[in-house]
RNA sequence: GGCCUGGUAGUUCAGCUGGUUAGAACGCCGCCCUGUCACGGCGGAGGUCGUGGGUUCGAGUCCCAUCCAGGUCGCCA
């Protein structure tokens, strides 16, 4: 094996001029021997040049390009000439680097799966051997991306003037909403700190400072179940700003979007973005992150259905509840009795009893609840529902929640199986004016749907002891195609008020001084009036890459229950080191 | 925790209602080849069919359990 001593790189594969000596280094992509000449892709994280072996190259030389395999690590010293035939596939296919010196760096034995852009292997592999897995051009074109929206990121909130502060990793554990990841403390046995799911009290705390305006990249935790767009280990474009409300913190979030979209995908997104209050994007779309790239809106057919005597129907309307539908077009009609059982089955796993249809392909529509039809009814419900020939019409009759998110799923779930959902297209959405509390069933009691610090809005403060129900935050998520990429809201910065939102929410003092004590006594010295939001990078990342799940664009993922298969974290520890910690592990 | 899908050479897959020696492509190894770029030609190696049990004369195939991975519901203030 060779060393690089007295030579040095002087450009990256994908960068060769057009003329010239050069010294490249790179993984070997692919070697084609053709006997007495010897071609070679050399790749970096840049791109591709190939290298050419001929009967004029020096025979030790030539020799030792015969043992070359693939992905050995390479240095060459070279000459580049234009290529007796061109490859238009590749950005240095006109040229080619005539070696006349060649260092093995490091050998390479063979890889588990083939480092190459269309891989089609099976995704546990390539996780448990995610630095080959990253040696592939798509995924380090997707890291490189999203290190280029972190870029733009921090040039544009410094330029705003934002400053970055680092929050603690181990803090307190506040065990309210998501799962906290705990660490023991050796110099207090039986005591933890927890991974902050958000930096979100250190920020508050910092705008009382005095530091106006704060940014961090924050890693955040939740030891909660994994999905496609959901990982225990995140991170946020945190940022929070004083003297501000909804439309400053807002119109700062517009700035990065566009600026971002334009710089690293050259997407013009136009300033202000769409608004939706909640409850109108509940309407409409079942959804509180509403994909607005395509239609198929919630229809209400109470009214229409009100005398139709079907008992599902019947029920849900004098429950209070209500009766509504989608209209899929796109020929939905053609819809097979097994595709809707299956939707069926999908409504039913989501807690709706039952999934009534029209299927209008032929010139008689074929409605599941016929039987019960009265003259003119079918009409009628065909005419509000908006259907024509060629439409499916899917119906669910409950309470009005769950009817409403029952259809913004089926929604989803119809749409993806008519491939109606437009590609390259991003659909920013902002959703605002969120219910304060949320009825919580198994307790009984009413929580804080954002978090217990949000603003409500001024003209429901009157509400907060009497009707919680119609009290509505100071908080706006940012959508994009469907994904919450973003939560925040105005705080509350009034200790007063703050106490009455604590009792409204059924907190005792002493829970209040347990969990908050040291932010809610911080407020009592006074802070202007502040907010902020958390711009979820990941996801960010995920969406402007194309990718279909974050551990496209995470180097170092975790799979479904949470574990890495390269290292196998989590681990267990040996007794020694659980002694010291007073950890006792049950067996 | 529930439900759904998958697990067969290094990789991606095929393998019918159970039936000789489990196949293909790519990759890998060897030999040949002066303009390849999905190089080409000839030859070769490579499998506890995820694991454990059961049914059977006989199991990759059927049954049960279990492990692993993915998706999803619950969960994610």
């Amino acid at each position: 094996m060779d060393n690089m001593k007295g030579l040095k790189r002087t450009h990256y594969c994908g960068e060769v001029p057009e003329s010239g000596e050069v010294v490249v280094g790179g993984y070997v992509q692919k070697v084609r021997d053709l006997g007495n000449l010897i071609f070679m892709d050399l790749r970096d994280r840049t791109g591709i040049v190939q290298l050419a072996f001929d009967d004029t190259t020096d025979r030790d030389i030539f020799g030792k390009a015969g043992t070359v395999r693939t992905e050995y690590v390479l240095l060459v010293k070279g000459t580049v000439r234009e290529r007796e035939s061109k490859n238009k596939d590749i950005a240095t296919g006109n040229i080619e680097v005539f070696v006349t010196e060649l260092r093995i760096l490091a050998k390479a034995q063979t890889t588990p799966f083939e480092i190459v852009d269309d891989l089609n292997t099976n995704e546990e592999l390539r996780l448990r051997y995610r630095y080959l897995d990253l040696r592939r051009a798509p995924l380090q074109k997707n890291i490189i991306m999203r290190s280029e929206i972190a870029r733009v990121a921090r040039e544009y909130f410094y330029e705003n003037r934002f400053i970055e502060i680092e929050t603690p990793m181990m803090i307190k554990s506040t065990p309210e909403g998501a799962r906290d990841y705990l660490v023991p403390s050796r110099v207090h046995p039986g005591s933890f700190y927890a991974l902050p799911q958000s930096p979100q009290i250190y920020k508050q705390l910092l705008m009382i400072s005095g530091f106006d305006r704060y940014i961090q990249l924050a890693r955040c935790f939740r030891d909660e179940d994994l999905r496609a767009d959901r990982q225990p280990e995140f991170t946020q474009i945190d940022m929070e700003m004083s003297f501000a409300e909804e439309e400053d913190i807002m119109q700062i979030a517009e700035g990065f979007v566009s600026r971002v979209f334009k710089e690293v995908l050259d997407v013009d997104i136009p300033v202000p973005l769409p608004r939706l209050s909640y409850t109108e994007a509940m309407e409409r779309f079942g959804s509180d992150k509403p994909d607005t790239r395509f239609g198929m809106e919630i229809t209400d057919l109470t009214d229409t259905v009100k005398d139709v005597e079907f008992i599902p129907f019947t029920g849900a309307i004098e429950n209070g509840g209500s009766v509504r539908c989608i209209t899929a077009k796109g020929g939905a009609a053609h819809f097979t009795r097994k595709t809707i059982d299956k939707l069926t089955e999908y409504v039913k796993g989501i807690g709706i009893k039952s999934l009534a249809y029209i299927r209008w392909a032929d010139e008689a529509p074929n409605c599941s609840f016929a039987k019960f039809l009265k003259e003119g009814e079918l009409d009628a419900i065909l005419e509000k529902a908006g259907a024509e020939k060629g439409d499916a019409v899917f119906i669910i009759a409950d309470k009005t929640s769950a009817v409403l998110s029952a259809l913004g799923a089926l929604r989803l779930n119809v749409a993806r199986q008519l491939d109606m959902i437009p590609e390259g297209k991003y659909n920013f959405l902002w959703i605002t004016q969120f219910p304060f509390f949320e009825w919580n069933e198994e307790t009984q009691h009413w929580d804080a749907m954002h978090h217990p610090f949000t603003m409500p809005l001024d003209e429901c403060i009157q509400y907060l002891d009497t009707a919680p129900e119609k009290v509505f935050a100071k908080a706006y998520d940012l959508v994009l195609n469907g994904t919450e990429l973003s939560s925040g809201s105005i705080r509350i910065n009034d200790y007063e008020l703050q106490q009455r939102m604590f009792e409204a929410l059924g907190l005792t003092p002493e829970e209040i001084e347990a969990k908050f004590g040291f932010l809610v006594e911080a407020y009592k010295y006074g802070a202007a009036p502040h907010g902020g939001m958390g711009i979820g990078l990941d996801r960010l990342a995920m969406i402007m890459c194309g990718a279909e799940s974050l551990r496209d664009v995470t180097a170092f993922p975790k799979v479904q229950n949470a574990s890495e298969l390269m290292s196998n974290a989590p681990a267990p520890v040996d007794g020694d080191s659980l002694d010291v910690l007073g950890i006792e592990i049950k067996k």
